[in-house]
DNA sequence: GTGGTCTAGACCACG
DNA sequence: GTGGTCTAGACCACC
């Protein structure tokens, strides 16, 4: 279900916490259903279980989980977060088009670029 | 010229390499004019020489600019060169617009992002 | 593994880079095998630790390996790369070939030459 | 007859060593012709006299002018000098062979390069 | 422990 | 004066 990529850059704990965002915004993980515990995780991805701890940590700050102490984590998705990850999205998307503008790309490049995204080709 | 924001989590280098590379792709400093050099630089915002020598590195090997010892640093921005980070830039919008077709945000709201950063407000 | 030659005009992280790519190009280090720590090898050849971390940042660059925060350097060789690297080879063959061309050395002493390289001695 | 490339990124007393060596083995300049004045030369280039004072200590140095105080510089080439450059171009085609050797690119790979370099196109 | 960034200060080659 | 290399030592993020 996670899978680590070592010649990522980025730190393990982002990946999974990316991963985990992922599955559960797009319903993949249901709403409280419960999470593969710390210790087994990092097992089975023979990582450190700190790097999961500070993952699951992280997702229940942003209220993607919740845990219960002696229990484990459970999903706590709601409309709310689908919204906020859309508008991270959508920066993303802005912050790439102003980079575009700076390099006098044109709009019309630019959304021609975004059209053969969508129109393209059937989702991998 | 330069402006070093510390609160930004990226490195010092990083900051100024982009904010060297925004000013040539811009045209605001032209072929062939002088950066100031690694002394001053590092003197008027205060940082240390190294910090600066390492960003004019990586900005010369990304081929903005050229060195040569005892005389300075150069712009040597190109044609071919805008062609190349155009490319890249476009690499990066493709990128984006896969990652919000993925989050199932329609290609209108991407488009519509788009127009926005184009039309809404002149370049700060 | 490293030697360092001080008495060579060519800077120290220059030397270290060189044979680094000697050794993953010929296979002795084989891929995602670990390179020895920025620390340890700085202490083993008693060198700056920032020497070899500029080394490692280059080989990073031209893809000969992968470094990641906390878990070490690892060797990231493959056949595109090799590809890359042998047509760059090549062009240093042609250059030194057109400047012995201009000092009209005979295409017979040029290839002479190639062939000692090749069939003369074993790799030192 | 002396061209400085300012992007180039070695030294300007390099460049022009070497152009005069070129000038002399060729026998563009003949034996015993003078050489133009350092200050002359130097105003021509609009550089710093010292650079061209160094430029030539340096090809007195090595054999290929002589100089006399107060009536000026002069070409005092020699068999021995040819031989010897040749000797040094040679070296570098050895080095690159030596190189292509390293990353497994065969003899004939180089030596079909260096009969391109020969047989394809005349002298620009 | 690991890699990565930064500072302070030195020395070199070049003009 | 210029850029380029190196050392010594610090701090950070990550595992």
């Amino acid at each position: 279900m996670i899978i680590i990529d070592y010649k990522d850059r980025r730190p393990i704990y982002e990946q999974i916490i990316e991963r985990f965002q992922d599955l559960i915004v797009k319903g993949i993980l249901k709403p409280d259903s419960q999470l593969p515990s710390v210790r087994n995780l990092a097992m089975e991805l023979s990582i450190n279980p700190n790097t999961i701890q500070r993952a699951y940590a992280e997702l229940e700050r942003q209220g993607y989980i919740y845990s219960i102490k002696g229990r484990g984590s459970f999903v706590s998705f709601n409309e709310e977060l689908l919204i906020l990850k859309k508008k991270e999205v959508l920066e993303e998307i802005e912050k790439a088009a102003e980079l575009a503008k700076n390099f006098q790309i044109t709009e019309e490049e630019v959304i021609g670029c975004v059209k053969q995204v969508y129109g393209g080709e059937e989702e991998k």
